[in-house]
DNA sequence: TAGACACCCTGTAGTGACTACAGAGTCAAG
DNA sequence: CTTGACTCTGTAGTCACTACAGGGTGTCTA
């Protein structure tokens, strides 16, 4: 099939594809006379299984891990445990950190109920003080608030 | 005062109060005979208005509308009051998304709870089927669950 | 006055996971 | 034979920084 069908089974973008590829997280498919990209089925399950992952927030390089061990089929699977106990442990670190910003914001919304002039702004004003020093932790690979998915 | 004590009084890296600058959210602060910035308590209390602001995960666009209205007393705040609402909106999307993602990956995790062979290991067979169309949406600019922070 | 050392300067490149082109080639239908 | 949908490679842009490289400045001590 070519990309543009394996693209449309998937529900991944193109690009997408030929970025997975050029990471090595897909096998470089065969090509046809015209040099389009040729997949099989098997190609579809392994995107299907990165799709996955990714849609749980994992990173690729966690990904690049387990398809390690997909394709090492007698090794000791404890690894994978791991990993996606760490995983676990990430996502609910950025729960709790997202859960204070989210009633911070809603004590700094509730300075300003009116249509005041900016300069009597409740919110302005609480946004203005010295900073506090929520949150300044390093390790963590789940993004923040803004993200733009497809 | 030096690029070094500001950013020692407000916390904030000295590579990142250059950034801002260069991208407008700082104003080019005056400079010593040998070329070093100069920065007054102004420059502080903007700065620190910022990191208030990227503290609850606003993108610095938000942030510019925020300081527009901040140098502009006598508008109407209205518009500050929607962005808060927005980002807030933004927020809760995002701990949404996160909480089913931990049910789905601690769903996941007790798949497999011995170490036994990859072949056979729970989770990454529970990976592996046709993906799931959970979330699609588009554009929350809330970041996902993998980032690094300062 | 010399040297050491902390600090500062500009500019460029890297991060992660894509996304968006530009400019060209391929293929099937009418 | 033309149209139009699809594909190719390669490069640059996104966001909010972070990390250099290669140089200059300022202050303190010997």
């Amino acid at each position: 099939m070519t990309i543009g069908e394996l693209a449309r089974r998937t529900g991944c973008g193109i690009e997408t594809i030929r970025y997975y590829e050029h990471e090595g997280l897909l096998p470089k498919p065969g090509r046809t006379s015209g040099n389009f990209r040729c997949y099989g089925q098997e190609h579809a399950e392994l995107l299907s299984f990165i799709r996955n992952c990714r849609s749980l927030d994992m990173a690729l390089n966690e990904i690049r891990i387990l398809l390690r061990f997909r394709s090492a089929p007698d090794e000791n699977c404890g690894a994978v445990n791991a990993l996606l106990d760490t995983h676990i442990g990430h996502v609910e670190e950025r729960i709790a950190e997202l859960q204070s910003l989210e009633s911070q914001l809603k004590a700094l919304r509730d300075k300003c109920r009116s249509g005041r002039s900016a300069e009597h702004c409740g919110i302005l004003q609480g946004l203005g003080g010295a900073p506090d020093d929520r949150d300044a932790s390093g390790d963590n690979h789940v993004p923040r608030t803004h993200s733009t998915k497809r």
